[in-house]
RNA sequence: GUCCCCAUCGUCUAGCCUGGUCAGGACAAGAGCCUUUCGAGCUCUCGGCAGGGGUUCAAAUCCCCUUGGGGACGCCA
């Protein structure tokens, strides 16, 4: 059975990147028919927020990421949250101590500082060099004296390591040259990043880890680790990092990548979804358009690429563009409503903005386009341009049109279609200089969508009174 | 600095493993068609194997070097 984590640490809104993290392990559950797991990975209590905790957990949810174990669902090797696991981490810390494999180091930061220095002068690997080790217990005793408390470190014995990556293929590390022992437990006996891992993943019984390239290098110290615990590490899969549009590298700092920017502009979850999976994966045909249930079935790891890539809105917005476009005009309406009510942009008699709406479905690229384009529902907007209503043949022509009015039988489009073939016939001008001074009346903008479709959603009751107004402007 | 990863149009990518099809598609850009408007849609154009060495009858594809980019080197994750 597959068992893949995410294991984010709420010290930041979701971005691109993080999310692509989850989107890929829910993807490769779902193929595999294998459990997706949340795990917060709330270690560091300085910077870990509950807002960031209720954002993320909202954001995946939001996104049609849902966990089968975790916060909220539970499951059956909870608590899901590191932080309510410290009682464990360190009844494997001890375990690891009394093997022999751990000790308590009472080097300080300060001289770790020197030394980290002194190696880069030195032009040699800046690592940790063990000296912890070896303190004689009259050492240790003076430092405890001093007021020195330990950290506990993993030794590390092995001096080179190979891991066969699920993405990358086969990976060796130099471990003499890059790792010392590394710390598992602080100071103030809370647990590292590292240590946290390893016992959640060996416990969750994770099968498999897939996760940003910048833990390939953390790694090796994951494997021996979790040796060292004895569980069989699971097979890692490295992602390579996504870059900003300008190619800087994403930071949780980025608002504009963050999945809520996303959804404040008006993107589908699932175009984001789709948008995003093709940033570093391809199925391998010239299919991009995957509606959600479709991506899950074509989702595959052995196609995902080893290079990094820039993220671009413009292509976000065709493929959102895309997905508005297979929306039934009923869903159109719901999702773009719900936006509306959502980022409280709406103005305009909910009725009547749910009747009009499918008229920009071919229009828009994004939800946020809407708020602008319904400005034509407000009975006082200012004319794009006046003159074009203000000529004697259009105000000839808006009489006519008056007239004809209580006349209409039609509905649907069939009602322009009757409006228009009963007006030519009493009007002088025709093409473009009717059309245009009667969209201007009617929705005071020059361009906007079909007058055909517009024309019935506002009624003859609103039609009658725009050409009034105009009439008189 | 040390270790590790990566490298196809401006961007996302297919092709690479198992050398041989004008290096294919998409976004963007430009042009046109269509639509009595804009957009959407359709058609076309522009544009790329980072560089250098090998191996081979043949290299985007295999090997090496260089260059460039990224990551790691935390009592952050």
């Amino acid at each position: 059975m597959v068992r893949v984590r995410f294991a984010p640490s709420p010290t930041g809104f979701l971005h691109i990147g993080n999310v692509r993290t989850a989107l890929f392990n829910f993807l490769y559950a779902k193929k595999e028919g294998g459990k997706f797991i949340l795990r917060i990975e709330d270690t560091d209590v300085e910077r870990s927020k509950q807002e960031y905790h209720d954002a993320l957990m909202e954001d995946l949810l939001w996104m049609g990421i849902r966990w089968d174990e975790g916060p909220e669902v539970g499951g059956a090797y909870g608590p899901y949250l590191a932080s309510e696991r410290f009682s464990i981490y360190q009844q494997y810390t001890n375990e690891l101590i009394q093997q022999g494999k751990a000790y308590h180091c009472y080097v300080t930061e300060e001289e770790i500082g020197e030394m980290k220095q002194l190696a880069r002068a030195e032009k040699r690997p800046p690592r940790f060099d063990n000296r912890g080790r070896d303190f004689t217990k009259a050492e240790i005793e003076r430092r405890k004296a001093q007021g020195i408390r330990s950290t506990v470190r993993f030794k590390i014995e092995n001096p080179n390591l190979e891991i066969h990556d699920l993405i990358r293929g086969k990976v060796s590390f130099n471990l003499d040259e890059m790792l010392g022992d590394f710390i598992i437990l602080r100071q103030d006996g809370s647990p590292t990043f590292h240590l946290a891992v390893c016992v959640d993943d060996g416990l969750m019984q994770v099968t498999h880890v897939i996760r940003g390239e910048d833990h390939l290098s953390n790694t090796p110290k994951h494997i021996l680790l979790l040796e060292a615990m004895g569980f069989k590490p699971p097979q890692y899969g490295h992602l390579s990092l996504i870059h900003g549009e300008g190619g800087e590298p994403l930071s949780k700092r980025l608002e504009s990548v963050s999945v809520r920017e996303f959804r404040r502009r008006g993107i589908l979850p699932h175009a984001l979804a789709n948008y995003i999976a093709l940033l570093g994966w391809s199925p391998g045909t010239n299919q991009e358009i995957f509606q959600w249930e479709e991506l899950q079935k074509a989702f595959d790891l052995a196609q995902v690429n080893k290079h990094a890539s820039t993220y671009d809105s413009k292509k976000l917005d065709w493929v959102n563009g895309q997905h508005l476009r297979l929306l039934s005009d009923e869903d159109f309406a719901k999702h773009a409503l719900a936006y509306l009510k959502e980022q409280k942009v709406l103005r305009f008699d909910e009725t009547l903005v749910h009747k009009i709406l499918p008229v920009f479905k071919d229009n828009i690229e994004r939800f946020d386009q809407l708020p602008e384009r319904l400005e034509i529902l407000r009975d006082d907007f200012a004319y794009e341009n006046k003159s074009l209503i203000q000529t004697a043949e259009a105000k000839e022509a808006f009489q006519a049109a008056l007239s004809l009015l209580p006349h209409l039988r039609g509905n649907g489009e069939a009602l322009f279609d009757e409006f228009v073939n009963q007006l030519k016939p009493k009007v002088k001008v025709k093409g473009k200089s009717l059309f245009m001074p009667l969209r201007m009346a009617l929705t005071g903008k020059k361009h906007g969508p079909e007058l055909k479709r517009i024309f019935p959603v506002l009624g003859l009751d609103l039609v009658k009174k725009r050409l009034e107004r105009a009439l008189n402007a």
